[in-house]
Parts: structure tokens; sequence; C-alpha cells
DNA sequence: TGCTAATATTTAATATGTTAAGTTTTATAA
DNA sequence: TTATAAAACTTAACATATTAAATATTAGCA
């Protein structure tokens, strides 16, 4: 009831963001029930697998690896400092700077849900196949570095 | 400071999510002032847009079309019928049901920004090429169907 | 050196995301 | 028909997203 309208504005399941937000939000109902088991949100678990992965970071390296903004990150980190997964300290050199770190609790908690996290990777790389997965991640890595008109 | 542990997870450059949710961000940066000038979020505009573009629809499809949660649309679709975009009634035939409607400032609106949204579309496709970005698309519909594991 | 701009982070305020529980209405089966 | 389950929303509670403003510190330059 609304027919002229419809042509009228771009089709929805054509638009990149959704499209982004809605194959997202599949993988995550599979990866979150698994994280929520263990007490952490989709985000916390960011936060804890970069560091992981690269070490002691400043909150501003974090914050850009685990693509959370400063003010959501401020807080996160204030919980899983408070839940002695990571220490805060600011840097020597420049006091702007806080440096985050794994705790070995961290370390540990890390080590016992990553397993659970590559098992459902796992599972989608087989249902859609490597190359397909491969492709996908380059074009997003290049669509990434979209920074406006 | 930590390199044994660098090759014990999984490089977060390569996460499906993650990788998603940075191209995705990279997009909104440019949408969102659009939006934010015309005092819109980005899933207020969602919702307005599926209603333009679908017609009217009861909230469950709504939230369907517009990736949004149950309870966020329905606090969305609360601020958008009290700034007057949308109706919303109760369905005639099955009580449980609400209708939601765009109202004629909702349509109006709608033609207002819409223009300014495709600008962006266009300039991205042009920057991207359509082919790459169609391509990009039918992957993301595919891994969208995942409800596994 | 001293002033001002730029950085890195935090706080604040409002909006949305997520899960669980609550309400109302409809569908079902004994 | 009626008790019960299921469906569609809403409410609640806590976590995160987003933008703006505040803080603290460092960098640059007259």
């Amino acid at each position: 009831m609304n027919k002229e309208v419809n042509k009228t504005y771009p089709d929805t399941s054509k638009s990149l963001p959704i499209a982004m937000l809605r194959a997202r939000e599949a993988m995550m109902l599979s990866f979150r029930p698994v994280l929520a088991k263990h007490g952490f949100t989709e985000q916390q678990w960011r936060v804890l697998r970069v560091l992981g992965e690269k070490g002691d970071s400043d909150a501003g390296q974090v914050a850009f690896d685990a693509c959370i903004l400063a003010p959501s990150l401020s807080r996160i980190i204030g919980k899983l400092e408070k839940d002695q997964y990571i220490s805060r300290f600011v840097d020597a050199k420049d006091g702007r700077r806080v440096n985050l770190s794994l705790t070995s609790a961290g370390k540990e908690i890390l080590n016992k849900i990553a397993p659970d996290v590559e098992l459902i990777y796992n599972a989608i790389q087989k249902r859609y196949g490597e190359e397909k997965l491969s492709t996908l991640i380059d074009i997003l890595v290049e669509v990434s570095e979209w920074r406006g008109r």
C-alpha cells in the first residue's frame, strides 16, 4: 500500500552498511553465547584478544585494534582492571598515555576461551570455504580504508 | 614482550567480525554526519528507510529489515512516534502485532535526506567499483544465512 | 622560558545493544 | 471449552556507542 515509494528509495538489501551488520550479526549469534558462558561481552573479549595478540599496548592502540571508541574503552578497561584481567599504568615517558597489559589471569582466561572461539571460526570456514572468506576479508579491508568523499 | 602469545591466538586482522566492524565503521563515518545534521541516528534512519521502502509493516518485520532487536526498536519507535515521523497502531486482526506507518512528515524528511545519503553511496561506488561492491554484498548475504554451530 | 595548540584519556549525557523477565493476545491440545 | 504453551511486544537492567566537553600532559613556537 505504498508501492510508489518502494522505488523511490534505495533498496536496503543493497545497502552495504546493513549488509555488513546482518552478516556480522549472524556470526555473533554463534560467538556471543561462548563468550557469555565465561562472563565476557564481545567488546571485552576483543580487548583481551588484542592484548594477547600484540602484547602490551597503550589505550589508543587497543582502541584502534579492537575497533572500540576511546570513551567505551575507558569503561571497558575499568571493568577488566577491576576484575583483574588487565593492569593499567601511566606511561613513563608520556604521562598522557595509559599502557595496558594482560595479567596472568587474563592470559589464562584467553587460553581457556580461545579454542572454543576457534571451533566456531573453523565451522564457518568449512561451510563457506577458505577462498570465499579470504576474498570477503580482502574487500572488507579495502573498504575499511574509505575516508569519505 | 609477549612474542610467544602472538602466534597462539588468531590474528584479529583476519577476524571476520572485526573486519566487518571496521569496514562498516569506515562508511558510517561518512554517513553519520549527514544524518546527524537532520537530527537522526543511524538506527532511526534505518527504521524510516525500511518503512519508506516496504510501506506499512508490523514491528517484527521492521526489526528484521532494519536489523534492530525488538527491545531497541520499541524505544526507537517510541521516539519517532513522539516526534511525529511515524504512527503506531495495534493490528485489527492480531492484537499482539503493532503496525507502523510513516506520517507525511516522515515521508517528507525521508525525501529530504535520501539524496544526501545517495551522494555518499555513489562516491563509494565510484571509488571501489560496482563489481567489487556487488561481490562484497553477495558474499555478505550468503554469510548472513549462517545459523550454525 | 612561557603561551598556546595539540594529544591522550576520561567524564558526561543520550541512544542503542543485549539478555531476561513481564504483558497481552492468540494458538493448541486435552 | 479451558488450561497451557507460544507469539509479539514492552520493560528493565546493565553494557556499549556516539558526540561533546573536561583534564592532564606534551609539543611547538615566539
